[in-house]
DNA sequence: AAATCGGGGCG
DNA sequence: CGCCCAGATTT
């Protein structure tokens, strides 16, 4: 990092100077270096790049719906994913018509879920206003809601053959060392420069082709890791590869910490006519996993959940999610109790059961208790947003990861 | 500019 | 475990 160049003085001589001192392969801009560059990458495309589902044609819905599947998530968890849900919504109008708790259903798992409700949303409006076609245009794409910068370039040019530059994880990567970039590729400078070298490179004929074929680049050639430099076709133009810096680069801001954190679900239970029935919440509009459905919970300290009653701890899973139970008569604490029931109105009994979880999650590792209490009153009717539900019932409810496990491990103790 | 989103897979 | 993933949105 160059101190002197934290705060820019002024103008436009300034920019040629710090083109000149981050960018080590200024040569890569050049008419002829880009034709071959584009030549070359799309001849590699032609013989190694990838075949995926949403490849298999052009149409805008299932180029959309697949870049807003593959949002920080990898190929391999999409894939499956983008089948069923092409199932289930097979073009704009049946996902615009559909109610959202089945499209949250249907993302169970994927995590970011405000992926999925403006999905639902951007899907209401592309039938609203623009009868059912996506606009074939950068600019009015990103307007719709989910879609950013990176998200319209890819519909624009993969779905209409539109000339729009993308810089995602891959491209990102793979640019960030074609140009040798010493900054932070995650600042506004770093971002500045690896956008307007996209749009230099990206050509007129094939600018979908051309994308896919630099993503398959950094994702098949231009790894993280262990770059294969070796079998990359652009090598003779790479600032990193000629610097030996493509280790180094692409240079990140430090990773943030991660934070431990304990929680405590509790689930009510009752028979009901022969029948068990839990007590569930939906999670309100703007809280985390808004309008899906989930045990009441409450973080609390480590020292609570090792207070609590949990004996015979087993592992399963590859040590991550163990399960327990005690049939001791135990309460949880007091304060937990009187939160449950000033929420729900269901007073409570004994702890029949528990369920210990440990996960990693985003910058979290969260240890989880799960108790199934028993319910000494439930009021007549209960608050809005809570349920007495049975297990088959949730079978199609949205949930998120730990409630489903949590519901699995239910279902699993009722046989 | 920095934090949030709360899932998964791989070495 | 650490690190990364076809980012967008909110603060």
């Amino acid at each position: 990092m160059s101190p002197s160049r934290s705060k820019p003085a002024v103008g436009c001589a300034e920019s040629a100077e710090v083109l000149a001192e981050t960018v080590v392969a200024p040569a890569l801009q050049t008419p002829s270096a880009t034709r071959g560059l584009q030549r070359q990458v799309l001849k590699w495309y032609e013989v190694a790049g990838r075949r995926l589902p949403w490849r298999q044609s052009q149409d805008p819905y299932r180029i959309w719906l697949s870049e807003i599947m593959l949002q920080q998530t990898t190929v391999a968890a999409v894939i499956p994913y983008f089948e069923r849900f092409i199932a289930a919504f097979p073009d704009v109008n049946v996902l615009a018509a559909a109610a959202l708790d089945d499209v949250l259903r249907l993302w169970e798992g994927l995590g970011y879920y405000s992926r999925a409700r403006n999905l639902h949303r951007a899907a209401g409006l592309v039938v609203s206003q623009y009868g059912g076609q996506f606009p074939a245009d950068a600019v009015q794409l990103q307007k719709l809601p989910g879609i950013g910068r990176y998200t319209a370039g890819a519909i624009a040019s993969f779905a209409f053959d539109l000339p729009a530059p993308i810089v995602e994880a891959n491209t990102e990567r793979l640019y960030a060392r074609l140009l040798g970039l010493q900054q932070d590729v995650r600042s506004a400078a770093g971002q500045k420069q690896l956008w307007a070298f996209a749009e230099s490179i990206v050509p007129t004929t094939r600018p979908g082709d051309f994308n896919q074929s630099v993503m398959d680049l950094g994702a098949r050639i231009c790894t993280p890791t262990s770059p294969r430099c070796g079998d990359c076709p652009v090598r003779e133009y790479c600032g990193a590869f000629r610097l030996g810096l493509q280790h180094e680069l692409p240079k990140k801001p430090p990773r943030a910490t991660v934070t431990a954190i304990a929680e405590l679900a509790v689930i009510p239970m009752r028979v009901q006519q022969g029948r068990r029935q839990f007590l569930l919440r939906r999670r309100a509009a703007g809280e985390r996993w808004a309008g899906m459905w989930d045990a009441y919970r409450e973080e609390t300290q480590p020292e609570i959940l090792d207070a609590l009653p949990v004996s015979d701890f087993q592992t399963q899973h590859r040590a991550r999610v163990g399960s327990l139970f005690s049939a001791d008569e135990d309460q949880l604490p007091a304060a937990t109790l009187e939160r449950v029931t000033q929420q729900s109105g269901v007073v409570l009994e004994a702890i029949t059961a528990a369920l210990q979880l440990s996960y990693s999650v985003t910058r979290f590792k969260v240890r989880l208790t799960a108790v199934v209490c028993k319910v000494q009153q439930s009021p007549r009717t209960l608050p809005d947003g809570w349920r007495w539900q049975a297990l088959e019932d949730l079978a199609e409810l949205p949930l998120s990861k730990t409630g489903r496990q949590i519901i699995d491990w239910l279902q699993q103790r009722e046989n």
